[in-house]
DNA sequence: TATTGTTATACTCTATAACTATA
DNA sequence: TATAGTTATAGAGTATAACAATA
């Protein structure tokens, strides 16, 4: 059996753009785009947003339990917090049981802005599945909620 | 009706954590991060092997044509094909109809190594999708396939 | 003049390391 | 001495702009 011309050694099952992996990474990166330009409209980056969602989700209070929870470095959630600050989004308080420890919440204007920003996602999920029939939606949204789950991301 | 204590207002439709803009962000992120590292141990990285698919998948063989294919910047191309030259996995050529073209073209080599990166990223896959039903993985795999094709992205 | 590739430069994102305050 | 947060610095990745060769 000879290799066919223009394919020395052959295709490992299925071309590298075909795979999971491929396809996470490209979609991904176009996802983040779209999501980085629509909340640019109300001054924020997708990481601060998702400093947001975790102090919505109360799973996280501390910059240090919010950096393992993002899996970013702590300096780096400094510069988040700060911006997130100056826009009113969330409050600065020392925890009175250990001053060394910064507890960040999300105030009224936190919540706005989070609930806008999950509006912007929601309708460019839209745009991204309109192809898509209402089964497959659904399959979809089934199918990375376990990889999710899987890989440590929120659920 | 009044908002229940912690949501106000109330999450427009689930929370930003569920939308498919973010499960395609985070998880792309991490597949990028694992690719990454799988890749490391053959001298390259994604983007590279990105170029090498592009070739492999003959839609373009000019730096230019590449540059559109891949949307990135042109300077860009020339880094990453600069690198590929010093692995031998790419030539570089003038084409003798348009001396300002260069040609790129994939060596025994650079199939070789595209071959071994496919492989990887299968290996990923597998490890990946590891939870999933194998009527789920197939299911995800056609959505995915859908919306990559919608974006525009190679299928 | 327009286009291809290249080089020079700058910008964004994020991590690491050094430092301060508190424990 | 160890930990939380902060600041300073550095590196990776990539784009924009200026430039050279060719059309």
């Amino acid at each position: 059996m000879k290799d066919v011309k223009g394919q020395s050694p052959a295709d490992p099952a299925g071309p590298l753009t075909s795979t999971l992996t491929f396809r996470l990474g490209t979609l991904g990166a176009i996802a983040t785009e779209r999501f980085t330009e629509a909340v640019q409209a109300h001054g924020l980056k997708p990481k601060q947003v998702g400093l947001m969602a975790v102090l919505a989700a109360g799973t996280a209070d501390s910059q240090q339990d919010i950096a393992r929870t993002m899996g970013v470095a702590p300096s780096l959630v400094v510069s988040l917090a700060d911006h997130l600050e100056t826009l009113g989004a969330i409050r600065r308080e020392r925890d009175p049981n250990d001053r060394r420890r910064q507890v960040l919440t999300l105030t009224d204007r936190g919540h706005t802005l989070l609930a806008e920003c999950t509006t912007a996602a929601h309708t460019l999920d839209a745009a991204l599945t309109e192809a898509l029939p209402p089964a497959a939606r659904q399959a979809l949204h089934q199918a990375l909620t376990t990889l999710a789950a899987q890989a440590g991301l929120p659920t």
